[in-house]
DNA sequence: AGCACGCCGACT
DNA sequence: GTCGGCGTGCTC
């Protein structure tokens, strides 16, 4: 243990290592991934240990300096797996392994481990009528066992002292967390499952057994129980002595999601998510690697959860674009899943009532996946009815309301019957462009190269940066006096509500209502619960959002997402629209939906008003296989940004040069190299973004011309970052 | 990100 | 013959 091999976190040669010398003094601290501080080139960095071994070159040896950290959550496993990911993702070994690890955390504070259960023989609650604060809490903890103290107190809004009485009394016991010894709902009490089900869930059962890595797509319409059929999968899982990761988006990681897995598997669940505090990500990973925590449920980055013996990943909404990660190492937990899987011998499920167009091809028969259909819904309700609205029509009716006649009328009918509705728009503010009639000028923002949003409070915004100036009454260019804003959204939709339904009681929710923590949820709340009849609100109101009393679903412009410039443009509306759709009659009546429209023909819509997935697929396939996009191709995007544009330009066209001499000496020459061009928004805070798009059909392929020339890019632009993005979301 | 090194022009 | 500006490449 004289010398360590070290991965730090620097942009250096993707898997460049560098040796340390042990110090006499950190012998007994240092393990293998521990997290050190080294010294690097007159600089200190974090690095992982990832070896001890001799260094090819004894002169030029220096001492790690502390260790950070003697165990982050890596284990050999995760190791093999970051190895992969640099490969694909062509980052550097330190990013992948910082990522993984996450923050580091000296917390020491031990979790409590004691989770709470009621003593059997004492189910019966009537001795309590008395102490109704006692038996509150005694129900809740029947409904959900395994809470801490502090949770049950929480969730049953009763103080501390009620459950300390209670645990005095001997209702009460403490039990270990994870031992199995709670209250779990028994067989006859778990739902019963709908044929369509069982089929699903016998398939996955026997999938599980055989312990073989596979993959399987569930695709199923919105209410036909997909969660059910997870949960089945994971009892399975959990009987065979392995662990289950469930990935949700972020935004479904509701209280109510929460609360289904921890009915089902009590203490058992860990959660991770982005708003726990160090100490409470520490513990909730200490409970997963001791085995304590057999089914980890969590957002993205939950994909690396150190479980000790891995059987099943869940990917709820596989189609979501929050999967990928934005920043280095751009991966996509879904691809990180199915190389986890294969590793350690387990079963993915991917479920999806949209899945990405990618994973359907997967499914097909002779593809990697498999694919199950659950096609009807659990409680044999009726899809939506659709409505599309042409716009176009409506105009030359000469109705130039955001709201269509057909649209208004449907919201007087609920608005009547005391029934609540969603509108829906793609677009934060009052308005999208403020231009001035005089000049031609469009009001942007100073430091992007995006018009600026009017918002009601009089202000123009920048949505990209934040820049925000008061809105000017004269032209800032010509000192004209005729400034008008044209573009509606949500803030527009709210005052025309108000203003067509005098009295009515709206609430909006979007990037702007929901700022604080929290608000998101308390702002659903208060629709579900309060007077508010009309919710407007951003794609944030599109997901998970499940309210017995709306009936109505308003659109009010599909073109926004349709007509963004990329080639998921169709897939996202489509996705969308659906998801939308599905607010719609989740109670005791069918619900309706009204989709506004300058584009009635387009396949996205038509399909989307169909519930039509497969017509869909079968559409945008054409399209995808016409222009030659994924998954006909492999796309790697190299963003180059920075002040200068000249810098810029040039630094994108010295890649643009080693590509092709690559390409010339390593690959097939079909393989494409387009640009340099300007990215779709061409300068953010400042910054000028120019882009170069490999396109070809051997991912493989792409990644080596790509690593090439990174390789021999090195630190080559100071002034320019150059950022590569393998299988991008968008271009 | 900082620092060394080397090439090249300018000046002693 | 020497000094220093700057572009390039390396950092255990």
């Amino acid at each position: 243990m004289q010398y360590a091999e070290v991965a730090v976190s620097v942009p250096v040669r993707l898997n460049q290592t560098f040796h340390y010398r042990v110090p006499e003094a950190l012998k007994g601290e240092l393990k293998v991934f521990s997290r050190v501080e080294v010294p690097f080139s007159g600089r200190t960095v974090q690095g992982f240990v990832i070896g001890f071994s001799q260094p090819p070159d004894l002169q030029k040896i220096k001492d790690i300096k502390r260790v950070i950290e003697k165990e982050p959550f890596l284990n050999e496993d995760l190791y093999v797996t970051a190895r992969w990911m640099v490969r694909r993702y062509l980052c550097s070994l330190g990013d992948v392994l910082q990522c993984m690890a996450g923050s580091p955390v000296g917390s020491t504070r031990s979790s409590q481990e004691k989770g709470l259960a009621v003593v059997e023989n004492h189910l019966d609650l009537t001795g309590l009528v008395r102490a109704p604060k006692q038996k509150l809490a005694l129900e809740v903890a029947l409904a959900s066992p395994g809470l801490r103290k502090t949770e049950l107190a929480e969730k049953a809004g009763v103080s501390l002292s009620v459950i300390n009485t209670l645990l005095a009394k001997g209702l009460l016991k403490e039990v270990d967390a994870g031992s199995g010894t709670e209250n779990y709902p028994s067989l006859e009490e778990l739902p019963t499952l709908t044929a369509e089900q069982r089929l699903a869930v016998s398939k996955l059962q026997q999938a599980l057994r055989e312990a073989k890595p596979s993959a399987w797509l569930l695709h199923g319409v919105t209410g036909s129980g997909k969660t059910e059929v997870y949960l089945r999968a994971i009892e399975e899982t959990l009987k065979m002595n392995r662990q289950a990761i469930v990935l949700v988006p972020e935004i479904s990681l509701t209280p109510q999601m929460v609360e289904r897995f921890r009915a089902r598997f009590g203490s058992r669940v860990a959660l991770l998510h982005s708003a726990l505090s160090q100490g409470e990500r520490y513990a909730e990973k200490a409970r997963i690697q001791s085995g304590q925590a057999t089914v980890v449920l969590g957002a993205r980055s939950a994909i690396f959860a150190p479980v000790p013996n891995l059987g099943l990943i869940i990917i709820d909404e596989e189609h979501e674009h929050s999967y990928k990660q934005e920043e280095n190492p751009k991966y996509h937990a879904r691809e990180v899943a199915l190389q986890r899987a294969a590793q350690s011998k387990s079963v993915v499920i991917l479920g999806s009532a949209t899945p990405a167009i990618e994973s359907y091809c997967r499914a097909r028969p002779g593809g990697p996946y498999q694919l199950i259909t659950l096609t009807s819904r659990v409680d044999q309700r009726e899809l939506p009815k659709v409505h599309i609205v042409d716009l176009r029509k409506e105009l030359a009716a000469g109705n130039t309301s955001i709201f269509s006649s057909a649209l208004q009328a449907a919201l007087a009918r609920r608005l009547a019957n005391h029934e609540k509705s969603i509108l829906f728009l793609n677009r934060r503010g009052l308005a999208t462009v403020v231009v001035c009639r005089q000049c031609g000028q469009v009001m942007k923002c100073p430091r992007c190269e995006i018009s600026l949003t009017l918002h009601s409070d009089g202000w123009l915004k920048c949505h990209y940066c934040g820049y925000g100036a008061r809105a000017p009454g004269v032209c800032p260019h010509c000192a004209g006096k005729t400034i008008r804003s044209f573009g509606v959204g949500t803030q527009r939709v709210e005052e025309e509500m108000k203003k067509l339904f005098p009295g009515c009681r709206v609430l909006r929710m979007d990037a702007d209502t929901t700022t604080r923590k929290g608000s998101h949820q308390k702002l659903l709340d208060e629709f579900m619960h309060g007077e508010a009849q009309v919710l407007i609100g951003t794609q944030m109101i599109a997901k998970g959002l499940d309210i017995p009393q709306v009936t109505l679903v308003g659109v009010i412009s599909a073109d926004i997402t349709l007509h963004m410039p990329d080639f998921r443009a169709a897939e996202r509306t489509f996705q969308l629209l659906t998801q939308v759709a599905g607010r719609a009659g989740r109670g005791e009546k069918t619900g309706e939906v009204i989709i506004q429209t300058y584009d009635p023909g387009h396949f996205s819509i038509i399909t989307a008003q169909r519930h039509d997935y497969l017509g869909f697929y079968h559409k945008e396939m054409a399209v995808r296989r016409a222009l030659q996009y994924p998954p006909f191709s492999h796309l790697i995007r190299i963003l180059f940004t920075g002040l200068n544009e000249g810098d810029v330009i040039s630094a994108a066209q010295w890649w643009q040069e080693r590509l092709y001499s690559a390409r010339e000496e390593l690959v097939d020459q079909s393989m494409e190299i387009l640009g340099p061009a300007p990215a779709g928004i061409p300068r953010i805070k400042d910054r000028y973004r120019w882009q170069l798009i490999l396109k070809g059909f051997v991912s493989r392929e792409v990644r080596k011309v790509a690593a090439a020339v990174l390789e021999q890019a090195g630190t080559r632009f100071k002034q320019v970052s150059v950022s590569i993005d393998v299988d991008p979301m968008s271009l």
